[in-house]
DNA sequence: TTGTACGCGTTATCAA
DNA sequence: TTGATAACGCGTACAA
């Protein structure tokens, strides 16, 4: 049972040399083994026998402040919905870290950006920040090394000069879907752009149809705005069937769109892919499960993960000042099934 | 631009008490606006100036150190996926946290449970936690007490008597459907359960199923334990089409594993409903876009987040030693569409 | 209005 | 082996 020397407060280092008849100075030795100070097998096992007695846990604030450096790796949850990716991602750096005896913290805000979510951060005096660069300026970078952050990490459509980056394009995705129709014969293609939470990530995948687009005059781009909603999908594909220059490819946000709108072409009569082609993205399960089976872009999410892991294991062994780091590229890759 | 009055070291109160001109007591007034403590708007215009161009950010443990209590709110990151609940439970609460200055953090560990995990968390000395119940104990919820944790929420199967615990079943998700194959008159039911980090929810699940079994002891339970993947889902199928007793229905563990088992069946020459029911879990989005349409079990993530962060916040509010809090339980909802 | 001084819990240094 | 002491950054009671 736990035991209560002052009702309320955690028990203290002081508490627990108190309870095994030492000093702190002892108590502090074995809790973190240091090395020739030759503490007494007797008084280590009196030692933990009382830190397990008063369920001592050490103030991680305090020990921060007087190491100067805390144990905490802070995430910055991400704009998007959290999906598989982010949890491989949060899986294999937490096993990363715990290796080195660092802990993985997620912080919760989301909204603010630049200088008023560093000065967040910076308050939790973290070891390392990882965080989209997007809400990353050069300014708010310096701030975190300003305030002790060794190693800051980020994610993001490209590589910045002031931080390594880890570059994740969803940019690209929609470039490699563009890619593959206009490789398969397709002039007029269509591309969804979902509204909500999505539609930051959509414009970017729609930005890389249009990048295609603009380096093929003969292309013919159309942007659907949709939320995620059969009758709108419905709507979109009768105006289609009705159409006579109707695109003949859809690249859709992800593979939940895609699966929308390939029901909503069936529904209006239109087939696919003889009609309209579709594209999803994620290569998610759904792709084998729809009929016909749904060509996608696959973001890898567990390569991008190991990446990921590799570049902030590598910035947190660089001395403060060595060289620049490796910016590595994730390009996504496309798994053609039936539908396009 | 950032000065650096110390190289490498983040700037501490003095620092920003000498950059401004003043003493460390008026900085802090400043901060904090402590009232009755008459600041001429002009000195605190310039600490205000001297935060901004030193790039200040209060050290949160020092502050916590010297308080007796953190803003911090830890929330342990659950055992199974992040998917759309847990985004939406962790946005709401987010945003009622910071209504009042508390800080949501996500606590990596995802492996220690009990004391071990206690122990974790307790570092931090946050405000709050919020765990799973089958990672606390009742050692462990007292061992967080005592270390000035003012407010546990447990979220788990059923309320345990020393901590207040918002109840979220999965295993009544087994129940609910099964309940309903029983309504529609089916005998023999086969549930899926999972291999792999799904396993542990599907247990759950399952035991459900088990429940409703044991009750009507005319009820044939078929347990089928089963990856993602189609292959095996297709060698179950082809078991079934070969028996002449083979399950009328079938209670997937969600919707995706829903979708396969719907797609397997009718591989081998099986018709859903008619042939072989079948039920998913989560009502998601892919209900609507299968053939035919999914009946799935709903468990409303909107309400469970808004229930969650009411005694959440009515924990935070109560003071220590108040009256037993409520604990709403959230009875999850079939949704009925074509395929049972 | 402002400065001085103390203590929160840890750990490193030094002397015993 | 151990015990006293100082320092980390912050907030505040108290005195000026």
């Amino acid at each position: 049972m736990v035991q209560v020397p002052r009702p309320g407060k955690a028990p203290t280092s002081a508490d627990v040399a108190r309870a095994a008849g030492v000093s702190r100075t002892t108590v502090s030795f074995v809790l973190n083994n240091v090395p020739g100070s030759g503490i007494s097998e007797a008084t280590r096992e009196k030692v933990l026998a009382a830190v397990r007695k008063l369920g001592y846990s050490p103030n991680a604030g305090a020990r921060a402040l007087r190491a100067g450096t805390s144990n905490l790796v802070l995430y910055a949850m991400p704009r998007w919905p959290l999906g598989h990716t982010i949890h491989t991602l949060l899986e294999r750096t937490r096993d990363a870290l715990a290796e080195r005896g660092l802990v993985l913290i997620v912080h919760g805000d989301r909204n603010l950006t630049g200088m008023e979510a560093a000065r967040g951060w910076a308050e939790l005096r973290p070891r390392a920040v990882i965080a989209d660069s997007c809400r990353c300026t050069r300014e708010s970078v310096a701030m975190l090394r300003q305030h002790g952050v060794h190693t800051v990490v980020l994610v993001g459509e490209e590589a910045v000069p002031y931080a390594p980056t880890v570059v994740f394009q969803q940019r690209r995705v929609g470039g490699v879907a563009a890619e593959h129709l206009v490789k398969e014969g397709h002039r007029r293609i269509a591309g969804i752009v979902p509204l909500g939470d999505l539609s930051e990530a959509g414009e970017l995948r729609y930005a890389g149809l249009q990048d295609v687009a603009d380096a093929d005059p003969s292309l013919e781009l159309t942007r659907v705005e949709m939320p995620f909603d059969h009758d709108r999908a419905l709507a979109v594909a009768r105006a289609w069937a009705a159409s006579e220059n109707r695109p003949t490819a859809v690249f859709a946000y992800n593979d939940e769109f895609a699966a929308l709108m390939m029901r909503a072409l069936r529904d209006v009569g239109l087939s696919v892919p003889g009609d309209v082609a579709v594209v999803g993205v994620d290569d998610t399960p759904l792709c084998e499960l729809v009929t016909p089976r749904l060509t996608s872009v696959a973001l890898h999410s567990t390569n991008f993960a190991e990446m990921h892991v590799k570049v902030l294991m590598e910035q947190l062994d660089r001395t403060l000042g060595d060289e620049p780091p490796v910016v590595p590229e994730h390009e996504p890759v496309l798994v053609r099934r039936d539908s396009a």
